[in-house]
DNA sequence: CTAATAATCACCCGAAAGTATGACTTTAAT
DNA sequence: ATTAAAGTCATACTTTCGGGTGATTATTAG
């Protein structure tokens, strides 16, 4: 606490006991030499490193605080922010039924028929059905060349 | 300028004024009362006053500014038409050989293992081994998983 | 030099994917 | 009423995929 205000302030403190010092100091010589006869120097003195302290204390205390801002870039990539927006046309272009475009998308999710069977509470064959006529309308013959595809056209994300 | 300068340190302005003027208003009484007698209570004024202005110039001088440090983000959209950048830190991260990364990318295409085989010039069970490491590594059980995550991860384009 | 890694290839087996064909139902259009 | 499309399911068959195991070679790191 008290070794943070020091560090904070330190040349103010420095400031301050060097004026002090300065003027014990030729306070010291004047007493060797006058005895003493200049009391109210001692007093002048005084009253300037009070009010010195008083200065810096007001201005601390009043003063509006300095603030420097700092502004720092950061550079953030983000993948083309938009949502994936389905070209209808190109699925109606395909005639793809809705079906198909459904099972179209889990496929390319990486679920095997099973899972998607599991999934829209259909049987394996159908599936199997529908993804055969996916690939037929894609005019592909496998089940990734499908995605590729779809995807190309913008049919899935 | 000036104008600025003055309502930054108002407080401090008013102050000066303020002990200014009330020193002044004790000389003239004490003028009109003791007729001049206490020169030196001017003297003292005065050294308080400049002691003070002393001080909050210093104090204003030295004090440290606070910094603020503003962090902008500056968002960069990346389209997905641009060219694609490898995570090469992601490559790494699993452990993908370059022919393993190579087999990927092919897979991702949409070419059976017989094609990729075929345009490596390398043999059906090699290909067979490369995927199975892949898929270890991808921590999936199907090409078409593989594929997704590879994606994802931005190991593929 | 030795150990580890990457790349190559082989064989077997089971699971998943894909083909072909046919059948039944519902809904919508002609 | 008939037709067409979409969705459902099944059976049989072929192909591809993926797991497991093991082996060889070249390069590289310790």
């Amino acid at each position: 606490m008290f070794r943070a205000f020091f560090l904070r302030h330190k040349m103010v403190i420095i400031y301050g006991c060097s004026l002090a010092a300065l003027l014990l100091l030729m306070r010291w010589l004047e007493i060797r030499l006058l005895l003493l006869s200049h009391a109210q120097d001692v007093y002048f003195g005084a009253i300037a490193l009070i009010f010195t302290c008083l200065g810096i204390w007001l201005a601390l205390k009043i003063a509006t605080p300095k603030k420097e801002v700092v502004v720092v870039e950061k550079t953030v990539y983000v993948k083309q922010g938009g949502e994936f927006v389905r070209n209808e046309s190109a699925v109606t272009a395909l005639n793809l039924s809705p079906r198909e475009t459904e099972v179209l998308e889990l496929m390319a999710t990486g679920l095997s028929n099973a899972e998607i069977a599991g999934k829209l509470f259909v049987s394996l064959n159908t599936i199997k059905t529908h993804s055969s006529k996916v690939y037929e309308k894609l005019e592909v013959k496998r089940r990734t060349q499908a995605i590729e595809k779809a995807r190309q056209l913008g049919v899935i994300a």
